[in-house]
DNA sequence: TGGAGACTAGTTTCCTAACGACTAGCTTAC
DNA sequence: GTAAGCTAGTCGTTAGGAAACTAGTCTCCA
């Protein structure tokens, strides 16, 4: 292992810095759909709806979540505890559902910086399940690895073709800036893709193989510290 | 994304069919913890504390997050009510702590298989932070977006190199097959890299800038519905 | 004209994940 | 002889994910 002790990169920002401004205080922590609420609400106050359906309209909800409207509505309750949103005011219009517009205080508009900036800076562990499973899928044998990582290859260049698709379409109209998401996730999933066809290259070309026994040999071996 | 009704993909492998072999009923979902528990029992029976050693000593507490045993001995919890572990044993070693050893039963041989299955084969979107940040960066202004990327890539060139030094390390002395979370991650954490460093070139020579106004025009913009 | 289906807005419930702190006896190390 | 560290397991809080549910409104369509 050698390297690697802290094992989750520091993200919580400090909570010795700035004392100042903690006027409802709960230290709350980031989350991706807790930084896109403040930062909408940078754009303009509104309500929890429209603040769900203006991030579908954008596209942005491949990124961030907001699908169970339950969280969305947690999320805001946690964030106006903490102070860091405020209530503009709650409008009832006509016999429509009643609707709070709330709007981001100067903490949040501090907070949303803060949180953005670690997000972007320090890359974190998030243990997604595709690499995990990749870790045990020795014990489904090599024909069975190789039909399955077929199937997702198909399904990841499907993806690639709408990320390209997409760039290519928007990228005229929009700025760069607002795409970078995409630029991303393409550049991401072209390299797993290309991985994948790679590895299933060699499984059907047999370079790659083995058998219960072998792997089970090595795991009894106690030499066997791969790396970070 | 476009396809993707759904919002994620199902992944329950199908409760519609083998209503044989549900002795305990309840049920569960696949979870990274989950499979790899059932994983590690397929090799032999154990108790769960030497279950997380193992998880470490293999490295796979990259991959896993076995790092709180409080999710571990719930899962465990999960999976014994599911029937889809058993006890085997417990025992009292001198006068250490009982321990209570698991193994697999044939429904849990079966769940396994059918999830590393499922998480192999279907690609499923988990919301990372990363991208969700990128879609809000432009707030920072370039210089700040800027600065932060240009710390990330520091901190991904050293993860590259790490993964790159360790898959050089055993590559040479384990199969493989036990290797290629790793390859994975290698993989894409170059095409990330590749991409910050194309990026940051952009940001430096200034061919990719922006301003507040300019971006909040295309806001408010109706036709702005970037890709999936 | 009345019923199917979709939209607006928010609530409720259940399950699970992330994280941290705690107990408690034993071993090793200074 | 006491502080650190390991073994093994527990507790509690906060938060995310997926569904269903309320309940009124609007549109379409026959």
């Amino acid at each position: 292992m050698s390297t690697r002790k802290p094992e989750t990169a520091p993200c919580t920002s400090a909570p010795a810095t700035s004392n100042l401004s903690d006027m409802a205080g709960s230290v709350i922590r980031p989350s991706p759909l807790a930084v896109s609420v403040l930062c909408m609400l940078h754009a303009e106050p509104m309500h929890p709806y429209r603040l769900q359906q203006l991030i579908k309209a954008w596209g942005k909800d491949q990124v961030v979540n907001v699908g169970n409207r339950a969280n969305l509505y947690k999320t805001i309750r946690r964030l106006l505890d903490a102070g860091l949103i405020a209530v503009l005011q709650t409008e009832r219009d006509q016999l429509y559902p009643e609707r709070t517009v709330y709007q981001l205080t100067d903490a949040g508009r501090r907070q949303a910086v803060r949180w953005l900036e670690d997000m972007l800076a320090i890359p974190r562990n998030e243990y997604p399940e595709f690499p995990a499973a990749l870790s045990f899928a020795m014990l489904l044998g090599p024909p069975g690895v190789r039909a399955m990582l077929d199937r997702r290859a198909g399904l990841v260049r499907e993806q690639v073709a709408r990320l390209a698709a997409g760039l290519a379409e928007y990228g005229a109209t929009l700025p760069r800036v607002t795409l970078l998401e995409d630029e991303y996730k393409l550049a991401v999933a072209s390299a797993e893709l290309g991985w994948l066809d790679g590895l299933l290259d060699d499984l059907k070309t047999g370079e790659l193989t083995w058998t219960e026994e072998s792997v089970a040999a090595v795991a009894a071996d106690p030499d066997a510290q791969p790396p970070g």
